[in-house]
RNA sequence: GGCGCAUUCGUCUAGUGGUUAGGACGUCGGCCUCUCACGCCGGUAACAGGGGUUCGACUCCCCUAUGCGCUACCA
């Protein structure tokens, strides 16, 4: 009987989410889901001179934007809050406490100042940069006294040699000396606790199963087993994800391109997609399948088939994905995702949504296929401006004006009808043929199909258009 | 500098000692076609380098190189 599967997804709030954070929560989410476990956010905000306004609010809309709803959390509650790390902090002073009572920790009086000295001078001397121990040698009773009156830090107390094998369920078996592992800082001068010791203890109060998170915590992990062991607590199991590069192969970061889910939102991508994407960069199934959506994906994915390099976030296949997920979409589910990308007072008819369900990958693509639908009069691009000087135009066009004539009704078939007679007469077709019917209208050289154009527009339209046309060219 | 992790087509990846090294995006060519797209078909392109181990290495070991991460009273 293995523990229940808890989980959780854990920014601290200092901006958008982004799509490498979208991807752990992502995974957190998908393991959670495929083994009937429990997806936990909880807020880090322990450092106080990081916070962002409103960052919490725009990380919970991109979390319900990409369908990852968390089962505990700040707004949604549960049995293990609060889920702010703000809120617990006599939690976390407390537990510091019984570590100093155990000897696992100990108060520290020294400086910035000689700590940033002590740094320099075995950085010089190419060692490892950790805290050399000043305070942990002070007798406990004269550290509990002048605790009491000087401002200090708790460290943690790291033991000085000997090396620690921990297991990683992506990268299996990795070893790290003690003596390169510093006294962490595990509660701040102002009191508030360092990632470190707030995550390990938060994480064993909310009963958390698997810690996976980014690979940037690796080199930390052997602090927290021995917080674990401090405490006497069993620790959960740990996958480090691999990074998201940019194209250079740095840390994913701003500065190189959009990487805020709000910003591939408003670009127009579908969250199915982004996630889909995301997804599969540090994961696949073994399979040749590239199109999932969340369920296909909960039933697939295994932590252990996680990649362990890591991987250049480049949107050019996202874009593509983009567009198959458009196309599987429900007619109706993908005019409603449409419309946001659209100018509102458009009269979108179901026609132009199903002629650009079919063809675009962006839900922004839209707005230049459709747009020539709701102007007036008439704007003609260079491209037609050129399809209308063509020689053979005014033929084209005086022959189609000619079996607008003798319509009784009109149609977008009778249109079809009428330009292929015209192609047979001329000994034209395709774009020869169609571009000058299609500036004339349309104003434009490319777009939906014509029986969509001609019909949103009307018998009286084509015909005053296809009028003008003629006089121009 | 120290420590750790990583390294298959341009990109995401399959591959766990014997494969013509597979797929997808991109790109190129073609087909389809009322345009542009979509779609379909085909081509292009990779095991970082060097040593081992082995009858045989992309696969196992070592070294080097390169990249990235960490190295804070940030997460």
């Amino acid at each position: 009987m293995p523990l229940p599967v808890r989980v959780r997804f854990a920014p601290s709030p200092t901006g958008n989410l982004h799509v490498g954070g979208l991807r752990t929560a992502l995974y957190n989410w998908l393991f959670a889901r495929q083994n009937g476990g429990t997806f936990i956010l909880r807020i880090e905000d322990t450092d106080q001179s990081r916070k962002v306004e409103g960052a919490e609010e725009q990380l919970l809309a991109a979390l319900k934007w990409a369908g990852l709803d968390p089962d505990e959390g700040p707004h949604v509650g549960g049995d293990f809050g609060p889920y702010r790390q703000s809120e617990r902090l006599d939690t976390y002073v407390g537990h510091a406490r019984q570590l100093v009572d155990n000897g696992s920790a100990y108060p520290c009086f020294c400086t910035p100042e000689r700590l940033e000295q002590l740094r320099d001078r075995q950085q010089k001397m190419g060692l490892a940069t950790r805290y050399d121990g000043l305070c942990r040698k002070l007798p406990t009773d004269e550290a509990a006294s002048r605790a009491l009156a000087e401002p200090h830090v708790i460290r943690l107390a790291v033991p000085r040699d000997g090396l620690i094998i921990l297991v990683d369920q992506i990268r299996k078996k990795v070893r790290f000396e003690w003596k390169e592992v510093d006294d962490q800082v595990l509660i701040k001068g102002d009191g508030f606790p360092t990632y470190h010791l707030a995550n390990v203890v938060d994480d064993h109060l909310m009963d958390i199963s698997h810690v996976i998170r980014g690979e940037e915590w690796l080199p930390s992990m052997p602090k927290h087993l021995l917080l674990y062991q401090a405490f006497g607590w069993d620790p959960p199991e740990f996958a480090h994800l691999p990074l998201l590069l940019n194209k250079d192969k740095s840390k994913l970061s701003k500065r190189q391109g959009h990487v805020a889910v709000k910003d591939f939102r408003d670009a127009g991508y579908l969250p199915q997609a982004l996630v889909n994407f995301v997804a599969l960069l540090g994961w696949n199934d073994q399979s040749n399948q590239e199109v999932y959506d969340l369920q296909e994906l909960t039933a697939a994915f295994t932590i252990g088939r996680v990649q362990k390099g890591g991987a250049i976030f480049d949107t050019g296949k996202l874009r593509w994905l983009n567009g198959q997920h458009i196309r599987r979409m429900e007619a109706s589910a993908f005019k409603a995702a449409l419309l946001p990308h659209l100018d509102s007072q458009w009269n979108i008819t179901d026609a132009m949504v199903a002629a650009v369900q079919s063809k675009i990958s962006l839900l922004s693509d839209a707005r230049e296929q459709l747009d020539f639908f709701f102007e007036e009069p008439v704007v003609y691009d260079e491209a037609a401006r050129q399809a209308l000087t063509h020689p053979l135009s005014r033929d084209i066009l005086s022959s189609l004006l000619a079996k607008f004539g003798s319509a009784e009704t009109f149609s977008g078939d009778f249109l079809l009808a009428a330009v292929k007679e015209i192609g047979a007469d001329l000994g034209l077709k395709g774009r020869d043929l169609w571009h000058p019917i299609r500036a004339a209208i349309a104003g434009r050289v490319v777009g939906p199909d014509m029986v969509t154009i001609v019909e949103a527009f009307g018998f009286e339209k084509c015909r005053e258009r296809i009028t003008a046309a003629v006089s121009l060219s």
